[in-house]
DNA sequence: CTGAAAGCGCTAACAC
DNA sequence: GTGTTAGCGCTTTCAG
C-alpha cells in the first residue's frame, strides 16, 4: 500500500473540492452535470479508487462481515461459504474468513480479530463458538447470524435445518413398520448435529414406548471415524443405521459389502448430509438433502437486513430439508 | 460499529497521553513499568481493543490479504483455504475471501474490491484471473502469490505442482509397457490443469514416436461431466484413462462396472487430484496426491516473506506430488 | 450547487 | 520516559 492516487489528487486535478469528489463517487448530494462529468473523467484518467479503509474510518462501518467456520474443507461448508459469498457480492459486502482449527487457533483470538477488524456483522457456522463468546461479540454491537443452531437474541438470528425433526420422522416411520434395531453414528466433527439426531430418535422411540439406545460413539482413539466403522460393521449389524456424513455412510456400505451384509435388504442406511458423492457411489445412498448453499445465502441475506435495520419476519429461520430415498433403503416414501 | 472505547478513553482514564497508550499496545518505544501496568489495567477494565481500521489508515497497511478462489466447495479448494488460514493465523494476517462465480461476479469487480480494501497482498487460486487482471493489481502494488500456475514477476510468485511432469512420467511408463490406448478426460472446471495433463501426455507420446490423440472433451451441453462420462464409457474403452477430479474417476468406474469392463484388468484408471473419496470408493482409485493443504500453506508463507521483504529462495516454488497406486491400476511402481 | 473544516482512531516523528 | 501534533484518506455538516 504505497502512494496511491487519493481524493486530493482527483480534487486538485479536476479543480474542485474534496467534498465534490466525494459526492460524485458516492452519488450523495447534488452535483451539476458538467462538474460531475469533469470529476468522473479525472477519476477514470487517474485510475482513482476510493480507499475503503479511510471510508471505513470516516463512516464507522466497513461493509465487511466476518465469517467463522470450523473447517473449510468439507463440501458442506464449502457450499455454505459459496452461498454467503454470492449474496454478499450482491449487497457489496466483503468477507473476512476465520476458521476455528483445533490447536492452531483458539476462539478468543478469533473473537479478538473480529472485533478489531471492525466488521459490521458476522456469520458463524461452528460448534466451537459458544454462547459466552457470542456475548462478547454482542457487547461490541456485532450483529450475528448463526448457522445450524436454533438460537436468537437481541442482535442475534439463526438459520438452521430441523435435523431432529427429520430424524424423528424417519425413525417413526421405521418403528411403525416394526423395525426397531436402529442405530445412529456419532459425528465427532459435528457434535451438535449428532445430538439433534439422537434427540429425534429418542422422541420417536418414546412415542412407541421404546427406548433408543444404539448411539454408536466413535472412540477417540480413532483418528477417523471411517476406520472404526469398517471394524464395527464387520461384527455388528442393524436393521437401519443413520449417519451424518457421506464418508461415514460409505464406510458402513463398504464394510457391509465385505461382510456379505446386503444393503438395503439386510441393513438399510440413511445419510443426513447430502453431497454429490451420495449419488456417485453405488448403491446410491439415501439421504436428507440439507440445503447447504441456501443456509449460507439465507443467513447472509438476513444479516444484510439486520445491518440495514430492515424488518425481519423471524429471527430463527428454519429451512426445510428433503428426504431422498435412494438405493440404500427399501421403501420409497 | 457504534461507539466503542477508543485510545482517547484509555488515555484519559489512565491519565497519560495517546502516545503512551499506543506504545504499550504496540510494544513500541519504552514505557516505564508502573505506567505500563496502569495503562494495561485500564485497557483490561474498559475492554479496549485497538481499531484495526484506524491502525490501517495510519500505517497504510492492513495486515489483511485477499484470497481469490473459483469455487469454495471443492474439497481440494477447501484444503488450500485451510492451509492459508492456518499460516495466516501464525503471522497474524486476516483473510478477505473472494470467489469468481460465473454469472454472479465478474473479475473486474473482484479486482476492484481487492484494491479498495487495501489488502497488503493477495493469493490467487483461480484460472479465471488472467495476466491482465494481475497487472492491474501489481500496478496498485499488491504482492501476489498464484497457486497452480508456474508464473512469476516483479511482485509475483507462484506455488504449483508439476502436473505435466506427473502425467508425463505416468504415461511414459505405460507406453514403455506397450499400452498405447491412453485417454485423458477434460476437466472444464480446471482448464489449466487439463492443459498441463495433455502436454505431459503429448511429450511422452512424442518420445515414443507416437501421437497423443485421446483427449476427451466434455461437450458443453452437459452440465456435469459425470453424465457425459457415464455415457461415453458405456460405448468406449481405453487401456488406461486419466481424470483430474475424483468424481470423474468415479463416473468412469461406475460405467465400467455397468458395462462389465473390468477395472483394472480391462481398463485402468488414474485420478490426478487425490481426495479422501478415492480411498473410500471400491475399488480404491489410484491417484496422484496433490498436496492441497501445503499449496495453501506454502503460498501464504511466501506471501508473508514478500510482505516483510525477506529473502525468497525462489519465486516459482514447485511442490512435489506422490503417486499412489491403488486398485484401479495393475502395477504398483 | 460547491467549498471549508472538523473529525473518524491511531501512529510516529519531534519536543520536552 | 512521556506528551504534542501532524497526518493517514475520506465523509459530512455547515456556510456561502
Amino acid at each position: 500500500m504505497i502512494k496511491r492516487v487519493t481524493i486530493y489528487d482527483v480534487a486538485r486535478e479536476a479543480d474542485v473540492s474534496l467534498a465534490t469528489v466525494s459526492r460524485v463517487i458516492n452519488g450523495s448530494g447534488v452535483v451539476k452535470n458538467p462538474t460531475r462529468k469533469k470529476v468522473e473523467e479525472v477519476i477514470a484518467r487517474l485510475g482513482y479508487r476510493p480507499n475503503a479503509i479511510a471510508q471505513g474510518l470516516a463512516l464507522r462501518k466497513t461493509t465487511t462481515i466476518g465469517l467463522v467456520v470450523s473447517e473449510a474443507s468439507f463440501s458442506h461448508t464449502g457450499q455454505i461459504i459459496n452461498g454467503i459469498l454470492d449474496v454478499s457480492k450482491i449487497y457489496n459486502y466483503n468477507i473476512m474468513l476465520h476458521s476455528v482449527t483445533d490447536g492452531i487457533v483458539d476462539v478468543s483470538e478469533i473473537i479478538d480479530a473480529i472485533i478489531k477488524s471492525g466488521v459490521d456483522g458476522a456469520v458463524i457456522y461452528s460448534d466451537k463458538i459458544l454462547e459466552a463468546d457470542m456475548d462478547i461479540l454482542r457487547k461490541y454491537q456485532v450483529p450475528i447470524v448463526v448457522i445450524g443452531n436454533k438460537i436468537s437474541g437481541d442482535s442475534l438470528c439463526s438459520v438452521y435445518v430441523d435435523i431432529e425433526k427429520a430424524v424423528y420422522e424417519l425413525v417413526s416411520k421405521y418403528l411403525s413398520e416394526g423395525k426397531e434395531d436402529i442405530a445412529i453414528i456419532e459425528d465427532r466433527r459435528n457434535e451438535y448435529i449428532s445430538k439433534q439426531m439422537v434427540e429425534g430418535a429418542k422422541k420417536a422411540f418414546k412415542n412407541h414406548n421404546l427406548e433408543f439406545k444404539n448411539f454408536i460413539e466413535i472412540p477417540s482413539a480413532y483418528r477417523s471415524s471411517y476406520k472404526f466403522l469398517v471394524n464395527y460393521f464387520a461384527e455388528n449389524k442393524h436393521q437401519m443405521v443413520i449417519a451424518n456424513r457421506d464418508s461415514q455412510a460409505m464406510a458402513i456400505l463398504n464394510s457391509a459389502r465385505e461382510n456379505a451384509i446386503d444393503v438395503p435388504n439386510d441393513m438399510e442406511i440413511v445419510c443426513v448430509m447430502d453431497t454429490k458423492y451420495n449419488t456417485i457411489v453405488r448403491p446410491n445412498i439415501s439421504s436428507f438433502s440439507i440445503p447447504s448453499y441456501d443456509l449460507g445465502a439465507v443467513s447472509m441475506r438476513i444479516l444484510t437486513k439486520m445491518l440495514q435495520n430492515e424488518e425481519l419476519e423471524e429471527k430463527e429461520k428454519c429451512l426445510s430439508y428433503l428426504y431422498n430415498p435412494r438405493q440404500t433403503t427399501k421403501n420409497n416414501y
